[in-house]
DNA sequence: CAAAAAATCACCTGAAAGTATGACTGTAAA
DNA sequence: TTTACAGTCATACTTTCAGGTGATTTTTTG
């Protein structure tokens, strides 16, 4: 029972206990490079650079890890009727025509794909008022008054898949 | 000439001068420091823990810049309009799979075309509670809970054109 | 560099969508 | 006749969407 929760729980915290069991090393080498001090001096500065460099490497990874969508595979059994994809080719004229931005598409995109604003500003990475301020300006020019339309009408200019 | 070149190569590397700077501000800090250190011995472990925290700091923001935004959007220029409209077939045996009514498709397929509930229930001579108790068991059977989802749902299945 | 465009965020309001529940009616099958 | 189901409607409540306005920051461009 117990040996079951602590190793959910190492597989649940695995990266927490890594970057912890790390920082212990480095503590650990910092203590035996202090007693080396005293006699070369000059390590200082490498060992430093060392540092700063493992860290800043530290820090990337931790930021991938965190920030990457942890995708879980979830399988469902069922069966699917699907139209076959065509590719999408985008419309580039018909998105100059209505002064669509890039980041403006990519919003629609995902409006197309049933995210909800939240969602979207999560998957960006911005405010959920960007996303507010982005959708609107996507009906302006489109001329809708909503999503669903805007969806609908994006896919007849060809401006998503 | 010259000037703007290189204006120009600090507008393009502001980060990874910035960058460069810091970590060269740090090496000079390092060597104040190092000065000090002959009075103050134990200021070292603080001051790596400094560094390292820092720079853990500085990786993560990195991480951030580099891999956040890149959102991708491929632009192939080329002038089709269109999509020539191909005749819809109804996936029948999905939507006896699905248990979804006629009259849910009914709405399903106003829905599809960016028309309020309101309107909906205008165009279907019902009550708007009406058209809202449909579309809801429509999300129910599509498992999805926003109509753009659904929409996105049941074009899949080829439940509408 | 300065101007323009794009992207970002905030606050506020009203409208629409969505949830939960219950109820009433025909119609068709058990 | 009872059961089941589709369709209809309602009330009350919460959440989300969308519009409007204004402002700052970043990027692109002339």
């Amino acid at each position: 029972m117990a040996s079951k929760a602590i190793s959910d729980f190492y597989r649940r915290h695995r990266q927490e206990l890594l970057y912890g069991v790390s920082l212990a090393l480095l503590l650990f080498v910092l203590r035996w490079l202090e007693l080396r001090f005293l006699i070369i001096d000059h390590l200082i500065e490498i060992y430093v650079g060392a540092i700063a460099l493992m860290f800043t490497g530290l820090g990337i990874w931790l930021a991938h890890k965190l920030t990457a969508p942890r995708a879980e595979t979830r399988i469902v059994e069922r069966e699917v009727y699907v139209t076959a994809g065509e590719e999408f080719i985008l419309n580039e004229p018909e998105r100059l025509r209505l002064g669509i931005s890039q980041r403006e598409l990519e919003v629609l995109q995902l409006v197309a794909e049933g995210l909800s604003n939240q969602q979207i500003a999560e998957r960006l990475f911005v405010s959920l008022n960007t996303v507010k301020t982005h959708s609107s300006r996507i009906f302006e020019k489109l001329e809708v008054r909503n999503r669903t339309q805007a969806v609908e009408r994006a896919r007849r200019l060809g401006l998503i898949g």
